[in-house]
DNA sequence: CACGAGACCTGTTCGC
DNA sequence: TGCGAACAGGTCTCGT
């Protein structure tokens, strides 16, 4: 599931609660199941298990696509990748198919991350910037200007597209996102970023920060079996909708293959030039 | 520097 | 029905 907004409905989920489930801010790590090694990027198992125990939750966000939890003296950070999730279970709950690790907590509680594919990664770190260092600004940061975003884009001829789905470039944006907020902006997923003017690049930094708005406010898009309640997926304009009509012109939605990602885009609203 | 291919993985859907 | 191919929300590394 995981790009920014689906990112950060799970860490506000975590970190305030839900119905039937309390907030994990406070309690306090009791132990480790790695059920599979390759999951944990650093350290070694050994060390992972030994610097988490005891150590307390004392808040949970998020950078980008990861999710970083602030422990009394290291950081554990989660990547979730194409299909990780985190949950919380009782601690009488019974493993379930993919899990990757369960910490145990106090309270009767674990924390699960679930994992089918096996790419999201786990780390503990003293220092954050080693794992998030090399990330772009966040797209949501007020900080961010268009005439920023208008520098980065100028310095490269690269294509929109593949440069949006770029960590370094800019945080937080996916296959989902970076497809809807190329139509809203009207902008061809193949166009040199170079080319831009400075309205297009104030239209697209605003479209950015509409999809992302509206797919936090939506708990972000559940597809498949990854399911979390969002429902932003009802509200897709391109996304997945090959051969169905622009919902602002009624072409059909085309489909291309960019940097080996599906890319929707309508050729209307998006012309090439 | 920019791009494409391949790797890492499993599960679901599509086409014949 | 069965079976292989294509496809999936991500990112890294390598070769050109």
């Amino acid at each position: 599931m995981p790009e920014l907004p689906e990112v950060e409905t799970i860490a506000r989920i975590l970190r305030q609660g839900q119905p039937g489930q309390p907030p994990l801010v406070g309690r306090r790590i009791l132990g480790a199941n790695l059920l599979w090694e390759r999951s944990l990027a650093e350290p070694s198992p050994a060390e992972f298990a030994a610097r988490l125990d005891h150590q307390v939750i004392e808040n949970i966000g998020r950078r980008g696509k990861f999710l970083h939890f602030r422990l009394r003296r290291d950081w554990l950070l989660f990547h979730l990748r194409m299909s990780g999730d985190l949950l919380v279970r009782p601690l009488a709950a019974p493993l379930e198919p993919h899990d990757r690790l369960v910490l145990t907590l106090d309270k009767e509680l674990t924390l699960v991350f679930n994992d089918a594919r096996k790419f999201g990664r786990v780390w503990l770190v003293d220092e954050v910037d080693r794992v998030l260092g090399d990330l772009g600004p966040e797209p949501l940061d007020d900080g961010l200007t268009a005439q920023d975003l208008f520098e980065r884009l100028h310095a490269t001829r690269r294509q929109l597209k593949p440069l949006l789905l770029d960590q370094k470039f800019i945080a937080g944006l996916g296959n989902i996102y970076a497809d809807e907020a190329l139509n809203l902006a009207k902008l061809h997923p193949l166009q040199p970023a170079n080319l831009l003017t400075l309205e297009q690049v104030g239209r697209l930094l605003e479209s950015i920060r509409m999809v992302l708005g509206d797919g936090i406010r939506r708990n972000g898009a559940s597809i498949d079996w990854v399911y979390r309640g969002g429902d932003f997926q009802n509200y897709f304009r391109v996304y997945q909708r090959t051969g169905l009509p622009c919902p602002e012109c009624g072409t059909p939605i085309a489909r291309i293959i960019v940097g080996q990602r599906g890319t929707h885009y309508c050729p209307h609203c998006q012309p090439r030039e």
